[in-house]
DNA sequence: ATACATACC
DNA sequence: CACTGGTATGTAT
């Protein structure tokens, strides 16, 4: 299994044992590697904790699973390989060749990305409200499951999304795990996603300075395009990043990481090389780019987890981007028809898939597509009990679709359940009308606070109506889990940011362009490699038109930018410009975690709500 | 289209 | 005491 550089290729003997597994689920692998701590020492040590547990069961069941599959797949690849003769390998290996060659076409050494990430982030923050900390071990979250550890608790091997109660154990015995601390307590801290908020709202200030369009992925991270900048003052893009780093140092108290390079894929790995506290810039060059991609184990591309590094290593034999480069037709081969084979391709060469989204017109679509709301809670067979916490759920559901800008509606409403077992199902309703709120909503006069309540418990109640059914069916059951979803939204584009961000690119681009907004805004694709949806300039037109208009769009066809008249753009663009004007002086402020708008004395309670009101 | 699995922070 | 939560997306059926 690939658990780290200690075993690199050797499958799982079956039935050799129960650590044949060596968790592949831990996760622990080539790039998170834990300081301080012995990888496999800390595999076993976690192993041994939880053997037992119907969690790890669960994950084994899945491992095995995945296994099974890997070497099924890597099978039938050495038989096919064995078939071929030479001329076919020969013709193959040009073809290859010359498709490398083709993606070289939309290598863009253009422009400069950044990517910052807070070091540690809410440990940081705790730390610098409470410096006696600094010198402990201390985690955020609980005994069930840790967000951050800091830099001291790592080295006893404990890191974030790990079970809490095990990390307990890790600082109490470092010598199990190789760690040669001294013995010690963990501290938890209680997160506290308030006040992260408002210091990643300080962070962020700084970040619009350098790029207005920057996306926010999370309080942590953030992903610039650092081009128009240094085109502006005239700086190198080493010396902008410091000079923003120490900014936010200042600022705030923490210290940040950045990576830069030509595309965010590149950036995002660089951003990793001198973390704490450092930065890291790969050259915008061909050459640089390839010889920073080769070294690296795939296992760091964005979107290749523990399961796809698995599988690479079964099927392919390979560890590294320069390999993966080297057994391209066998990449082809494993994963052909699979976005995954495309998305291997080009990031092995160092090409994000935001390149070929400028090049083929492709864009992401920066709009919110779905809703959820999920609890664990201590495992319930109790009918009446779980329909209570179903309800709950519907409720809170109703609240943030409520709350949301525009409010939403959704043709698609899911219940996910979690047994016991730690088996997960999922079932979902597709409607003809959407569940949810009118457009219109919330823009009440005198009567609006009751009336949004009316709204809220009717749409709470539509939603049980339809999941309680669904919750029925499994009955009897022993549940652990139950999530509610809501997706296929009336409103494609689901943020206030969002929008601007449509705003601007419109601006930019000027009003006859036909694609949807640039990619450039945003890191969506980043990960998979391969382009969502298009926002077409229809979802700007049926934005406005809602605003007078409340027949129901949603089972109307896309309307084609290409049937609407000349000028048409333009003048969407400036209401929408005007609209947005309006609404940031009416409405509150807005959440930097969702994007919502939300008054100013709800801000706490809503952006807590987003983590569960911990 | 639905369900399940993987990935990210 | 006991392995999260929210969102997106890829894969299989």
């Amino acid at each position: 299994m690939a658990t780290g550089s200690s075993a690199p290729s050797a499958p799982a003997p079956p039935g050799s044992g129960e650590k044949s597994h060596l968790f592949n689920f831990t996760g622990i692998s080539a790039n998170k590697a834990g300081m301080g701590a012995d990888r496999k020492l800390v595999a076993d040590f976690v192993y041994e904790k939880s053997k037992n547990s119907q969690y790890t069961q669960h994950q084994l069941e899945l491992d095995a699973k995945q296994q099974a599959r890997a070497e099924l797949v890597a099978k039938e690849l050495r038989i096919a390989e064995a078939r071929m003769s030479e001329i076919e390998l020969l013709s193959e290996r040009r073809k290859i060749e010359a498709e490398l060659e083709a993606l070289e076409k939309h290598r863009d050494l253009s422009r400069t990305h950044c990517v910052v990430d807070m070091d540690m982030f809410y440990a940081a923050v705790e730390i610098r409200d409470q410096p006696s900390l600094a010198s402990k071990p201390v985690a955020i979250g609980g005994l069930g499951m840790i967000s951050t550890a800091n830099y001291v608790a790592r080295l006893y091997g404990v890191r974030a999304a790990m079970p809490g109660f095990i990390a307990v154990e890790m600082v109490r015995n470092p010598a199990a795990i190789g760690s040669k601390m001294p013995p010690d307590e963990l501290v938890f801290i209680t997160p506290n996603f308030a006040k992260y908020t408002q210091v990643a709202m300080e962070t962020r200030e700084i970040f619009r300075q350098y790029d207005p369009h920057f996306r926010a992925m999370s309080l942590d991270e953030a992903y610039l395009d650092l081009t128009d900048y240094l085109a502006a003052h005239g700086v190198s893009a080493e010396a902008a990043v410091q000079e923003m780093r120490d900014r936010v140092k200042a600022r705030t108290g923490i210290t940040c990481s950045a990576g830069i390079g030509p595309n965010r894929m590149v950036a995002k790995i660089a951003s990793d090389e001198r973390k704490p506290d450092g930065q890291s810039q790969v050259l915008p060059t061909r050459e640089a780019v390839l010889e920073f991609m080769d070294r690296l184990p795939v296992r760091k591309l964005p979107g290749c987890g523990k399961v796809l590094e698995n599988q690479i290593s079964i099927m392919l034999g390979v560890q590294t981007c320069a390999e993966l480069r080297a057994a391209a037709a066998r990449v082809k081969r494993a994963f052909q028809g699979r976005k995954t084979c495309s998305f291997l391709m080009r990031a092995c060469l160092g090409l994000s898939s935001d390149e070929l989204a400028e090049e083929g017109g492709e864009v992401g679509n920066v709009a919110r597509k779905s809703l959820s709301c999920e609890r664990t809670f201590r495992a319930e067979s109790e009918p009446a009990e779980l329909r209570g916490r179903l309800r709950d759920l519907c409720r809170q559901v109703s609240e943030d679709m409520a709350a949301s800008v525009p409010p939403l509606a959704g043709r698609v409403v899911a219940l996910k359940t979690k047994a016991s077992s730690f088996e997960v199902r999922n079932k979902q309703i597709s409607l003809i009308q959407p569940v949810g709120f009118s457009p219109n909503f919330g823009k009440g006069g005198e009567d609006g606070r009751e009336h949004a309540e009316q709204e809220t418990a009717r749409v709470t109640q539509e939603l049980y109506k339809l999941l309680e059914p669904v919750l029925e069916e499994q009955f009897p059951c022993h549940l652990r889990l139950m999530g509610v979803r809501v997706s296929s939204f009336r409103d494609q584009r689901a943020t206030l940011d969002k929008g601007q961000q449509l705003i601007s690119f419109f601006q930019s681009k000027g009003s006859e362009q036909q694609e949807g907004p640039s990619a450039g805004a945003g890191p969506d694709n980043l990960n998979t490699g391969m382009p969502k949806p298009q926002i077409q300039e229809a979802n700007v037109i049926d934005l406005d038109s809602s605003q007078e208009d409340q027949r129901d769009k949603s089972r109307d066809p896309p309307v084609q930018s290409q049937s609407l008249p000349k000028g048409c753009l333009k003048r969407v663009v400036e209401r929408l410009a005007s609209r947005r004007a309006k609404r940031i002086r009416l409405s509150g402020v807005c959440c930097p975690v969702c994007g919502v708008r939300v008054p100013e004395d709800q801000a706490n309670r809503h952006v807590n709500a987003h983590y569960g009101d911990q």
